[in-house]
RNA sequence: GCCCCCUUAGCUCAGUGGACCAGAGCAUCCGCCUUCUAAGCGGAGGGUCAGAGGUUCGAAUCCUCUAGGGGGCGCCA
């Protein structure tokens, strides 16, 4: 309804509601913006509403306002943009869960950055948030992966559908060094397990992600699992079929839950897993961060969560699309069936985590993306994770170089074009972290750093700060300050670092 | 065949119902460092917003259809 205006020209903040009333009332938008106006108890940082046809309120903020925010701005530090929405009500945030048997590939990390970034941006607008990975620590994948370690140890070609590489027999090496030669396929899958876990926590470290909770797939089998499929067996949604056993839908296709093998599907997996989540433990809201490649599991997760009694609109999933690798001119899909392997530990020595995270950021994630390898290592200016963080390490130096200055700010000095718009800019700030968790779109924080910091470089450019006049020196000094820790805080949301010096 | 995402400037992408020329970065061309960091700033050229129809006072944005690209639809994970 209040909306922020695209043109400068039509002020800072515009309200459309007497267009979409019009229809209704069938009456002139342009007399219910006069009379709506008329009426509108504005805070005292609006000037006067302007009405504009056909029919727009349009609200432009006082320079006088903006002036009188630089110093609560300049000195709330880490606080500023942050808020208490959520009011501690607890939220889950399911990401990255590769299964632990190999390393974390690059085609991982979009969605680790994503889901991370969520949970940050649901930490700063006051839900308690919880980050899980969960990990696929039994069936058939880990029985193949402790089979193919034991291949290996043994100098046998991996099995039908097994895995290989370098990792695999180096953890063959290790394995039988501490294991023996002859240890079981369960104790080497065991012992993969746990050293590939290490390993993508590593990695994860690196990327500035850590998690709270590693829940263990095999947990849900110690009674959870039966308790799940009685209460679906309760409500007739169970059948035994050609010795498998079926998740009655009601629709035109059932689903396996278990196998004739009697191991669960994944689909079944999913359920008690979920099921644990939402009402066991009781997360009032769970948001999961999937690749693409899963989007079929989506709905049928929800459905059988509704007839569990669980409302599925408690359950976001995130769907991350996939991500090409661009080399100079060469682009690699990356997608899981085609195995490229591209892992994350070598994009992370080549390019680093800030380029890796920002780069991300940069896409809303329904969006395909080609990752520019080339792009994201160059030191240059091309590469726009340095642009944000060339005006930090510019502001930074500036509050340096402006250390002795002692006069009282002139606050009311800080009225030209540059100063305004910055400051227009600045405070901003809280809304674009409330609308970035709200929609769950991280890519907003990325927009909006840039665009901030576009703003401070033509301030940099126009406006001297540290000049002979010291109260406006002392004035620009904060509002330089300010804009400093705005930028801070959502390079912080984004977990890319902000640095004093470049 | 069915489901999901995408199609906007040479390239990579924002914008997803409102207001004069549809935005950014890169690339191309032209300018700006005796002054707090030029990893910066300013300017120029460049677009039938894939196509068609519809809803609306108004559509890049919503609806339908078509075309193209990607992903999925398995007792795989």
């Amino acid at each position: 309804m209040v909306e922020r205006t695209a043109n400068p020209a039509h002020g800072d903040y515009s309200i459309t509601l007497p267009l979409k009333l019009a229809r209704e009332l069938h009456r002139r938008p342009a007399q219910i913006a006069a009379e709506l106006a008329g009426r509108l108890s504005l805070p005292a940082g609006f000037a006067d509403v302007e009405i504009a046809p056909p029919g727009f309120i349009n609200l432009r903020l006082r320079p006088s306002w903006l002036q009188a925010q630089v110093e609560p701005i300049a000195g709330a530090g880490a606080g500023w943009g942050r808020s208490d929405l959520g009011h501690e009500l607890p939220v889950q945030v399911e990401f990255v869960s590769s299964n632990p048997t190999g390393p974390l590939l690059f085609s991982h990390a979009r969605g680790a950055v994503v889901g991370d970034v969520i949970a940050r941006l649901l930490e700063a607008t006051g839900f308690a948030v919880q980050r899980e990975y969960y990990v696929n620590d039994t069936g058939n994948q880990v029985r193949l992966f402790g089979e193919s370690i034991q291949a290996a140890i043994r100098g046998q070609p991996a099995p039908e559908g097994g895995y290989q590489g370098a990792y695999v027999e180096e953890m063959a090496r290790a394995a039988a060094a501490k294991l023996g030669k002859n240890a079981t396929v369960e104790a080497l899958a065991e012992f993969g397990i746990v050293a590939n876990l290490e390993s993508i926590r590593r990695d994860l470290d690196r990327l500035r992600i850590a998690h709270h909770a590693w829940f263990s797939e095999r947990s849900l089998y110690q009674g959870w699992d039966q308790d799940t499929m009685a209460k679906l067996r309760s409500l007739g949604l169970v059948v035994e079929r050609d010795g498998a056993v079926w998740f009655v839908t009601g629709g035109d296709k059932d689903e396996v839950l278990y196998k004739r093998t009697g191991e669960p599907t994944y689909f079944a997996a999913d359920i008690f897993y979920h099921r644990d989540k939402l009402e066991k433990r009781g997360y009032q809201r769970v948001v999961d961060v999937w690749g693409a490649d899963h989007q079929g599991q989506v709905n049928r997760l929800k459905q059988a969560l509704e007839v569990l009694g669980i409302d599925p609109a408690r359950l976001t999933v995130i769907l991350v699309q996939l991500v090409s690798v661009r080399r100079g001119t060469e682009i690699v899909r990356m997608s899981r069936r085609s195995g490229v392997g591209i892992t994350l530990e070598e994009m992370l020595d080549e390019v680093g985590s800030d380029a890796v995270r920002y780069f991300f950021l940069l896409r809303s994630s329904d969006a395909h993306m080609e990752f520019d390898v080339d792009l994201a290592k160059q030191q240059s200016n091309e590469n726009p994770v340095f642009y944000a963080q060339y005006a930090h390490a510019r502001l930074s130096n500036v509050r340096k170089f402006g250390a002795a200055v002692q006069a009282a700010p002139a606050f009311e000095r800080l009225d030209s074009e540059w100063e305004l718009d910055l400051l227009r800019a600045i405070v901003r700030w809280p809304d674009v972290v409330r609308e970035a968790a709200e929609s769950l779109e991280p890519h907003r924080l990325a927009f909006y750093a840039n665009e901030l910091a576009a703003r401070i470089h033509v301030f940099y450019k126009n406006v001297r700060v540290v000049v002979d006049d010291q109260p406006v020196s002392a004035a620009r000094l904060r509002l330089s300050e300010a804009a400093r820790v705005t930028l801070a805080n959502a390079l912080d949301l984004m977990g890319v670092a902000a640095p004093e010096r470049m």
